[in-house]
DNA sequence: GCGACAG
DNA sequence: ATCTTGTCGC
């Protein structure tokens, strides 16, 4: 667990990091289709203190074949920019590149907690952390940025296109029966169907990945051991 | 102009 | 994200 300084280059304004995600954009892989049964797939998730900016990015390697943690990174320093919507990653990318650069397993497959091209510019967490790393990358979001959509079935596994105008940006997953579905995107070298059949596979008891769960355990221990 | 707005 | 009690349901 390492203290996480902000570039000096990072983009100190709204308009510098939107230029960056426009500098980035064309960099997405959409092709796919992306691992079609992976080994070793990461979580990626980050908590904040009650007071202040102070933060912990938690990084977990999963085992698919049985859903077991066998490796963990985790990082702590502060918010590297101001929360704004459609700018969210500038917050939490350095923390989680740096639990990602700490990594001993090597994971096929990195599931981040937000959008992938759900996103105004088409540019969420989980594009930018795939093109900056060129792993594949899936988005799951637990509330919408962009899009309409139709409610999908009731029961577990059914879904519906989610739209931003003409494009079709994402799936809403139902993960549990009756229970609120999550925004499944893609984020980089996957295709949506695999992004759906990825995620679902790693949701068997709750609405959200075991990944997410594991790496949200993670980030708030730290926190936790952190301060108080 | 007004409301919405990942975590 | 985080602050928060009880409550309904499996």
């Amino acid at each position: 667990m390492t203290e996480v300084r902000v570039p000096a280059d990072w983009p100190a304004s709204a308009e510098a990091a939107r230029a960056e995600q426009d500098r980035l954009r064309p960099l997405v892989d959409v092709t796919g289709p992306g691992p079609a049964a992976p080994r070793l797939v990461a979580g990626l998730d980050v908590a904040y203190a009650e007071s202040g900016d102070r933060l912990a990015a938690a990084v977990v390697v999963l085992e698919t074949s049985g859903l077991t943690v066998v490796d963990a990174a985790v990082a702590v320093g502060r918010a590297a920019f101001g929360y704004v919507p459609g700018l969210f990653a500038f917050r939490e990318l350095p923390a989680l590149l740096d639990a990602l650069d700490r990594l001993t397993a090597a994971p096929e497959l990195l599931v981040c907690d937000g959008h992938g091209l759900a996103h105004p510019r088409r540019f969420g967490l989980a594009c930018h952390l795939g093109v900056l790393t060129g792993l594949p990358a899936v988005g799951v979001g637990k509330t919408p940025l962009v899009g309409t959509w139709d409610p999908p079935a009731p029961r577990r596994g059914s879904w519906s296109d989610l739209r931003d105008g003409t494009d079709t940006v994402g799936r809403v997953l139902r993960t549990r029966d009756g229970v609120k579905p999550v925004f499944v995107s893609v984020g980089h070298r996957m295709s949506l169907d695999n992004a759906t059949a990825q995620v679902l596979a790693l949701s068997p008891n709750f609405r959200l990945p075991e990944t997410t769960r594991a790496a949200d355990r993670r980030c708030r221990e730290a926190l936790a051991g952190q301060l108080g």
